[in-house]
DNA sequence: GTGGCATTGATTTTTGTTGACCTATTGTTA
DNA sequence: TAACAATAGGTCAACAAAAATCAATGCCAC
């Protein structure tokens, strides 16, 4: 696990090297060019995309097909020390109430790291959540709580305040 | 990087700065005039305007044929919170796939109706009811993207009305 | 040996480009 | 005024290029 020199890390590591080094939040390239620097399939890229660089990761990526296609890595988030997202975690721990889901949004709000905007989206986010999970799944109360926590780190982490 | 200039950008940038230029929120032009500008042929204008000023994309178009023909683009304009509700409930529909969902929100950023954080939020928030409702609930793709024109629908409208 | 991450390649889908043929609008003329 | 000619835009299918998907397989760490 040590070993940082698989082919999936290799490239890893290479698209956060041109996203550094660019002036830009945002690098653009060719699937199969960056395949072929690699020397892999192209659809090894789409791997490292899938596991590396999600949403929930702070990362949007879009891309285009055909003639001229190209893929485009784009960095959202700032930079944030571990520190605030242990502290994060530790705020919302492993199992969360809605209501309590609440008052840490209201309170993020409050010391304005994230908008008002931001806060009114995640909690029609979890509140849809919470339907899901209750009215089509039929989860129970504890199970729901665990699914808030999970998502609220998510949307957090994400958006990792700065 | 490499050249970035396929024929059908050049000639939407090409619209784009005509609409910049002028005092209107509309242009007025010859396909076949247009054509001959690029030296291509006329359905390519076609193939322009169907990809690239759609109304997802915020515009318009409105043609006429025979002698004195022209193509008209319009930009919408949506100024009122309430337009912009009536177009995203027009873009999503009763149902929407995710890909078809997250071209949605890149078009909205783009038109800097949403933030980047914005857009990232929901694209968490869509990857998270995505994958509930599949694993917890087992529901088809029907009911998927059904559940998610729902959501983005919420979402939209909560925050076009802050 | 099992479970999960990593790798591969065959197949599918999307995008851009072109040209042959279709339809609508306007003007002209018998 | 009914046909017809000229003009201008629309549609569609075929092809090429590039990325996405998915299922099968490989590789370790436990």
């Amino acid at each position: 696990m040590q070993d940082l020199h698989t082919l999936t890390q290799n490239i890893e590591r290479y698209i956060l090297e041109m996203l550094d080094a660019e002036e830009e939040d945002f690098v653009q390239l060719r699937r199969k060019e960056l395949a072929e620097t690699f020397g892999c399939v192209p659809s090894q890229i789409n791997y490292v995309l899938r596991s590396r660089f999600t949403p929930e990761q702070g990362f949007l990526v879009e891309s285009r097909r055909g003639g001229n296609g190209f893929i485009r890595i784009l960095k959202i988030s700032c930079e944030s020390s571990e520190e605030k997202l242990d502290h994060i975690d530790d705020l919302i721990g492993d199992y969360i109430s809605e209501r309590g889901a609440r008052r840490v949004l209201q309170s993020l709000q409050e010391r304005d790291l994230i908008t008002m905007r931001e806060r009114l989206l995640m909690e029609i986010s979890l509140r849809n959540s919470e339907e899901l999970s209750r009215d089509a799944c039929g989860l129970s109360v504890r199970e729901r709580g665990i699914i808030t926590a999970e998502m609220l780190k998510r949307m957090l982490r994400g958006i990792m305040l700065a």
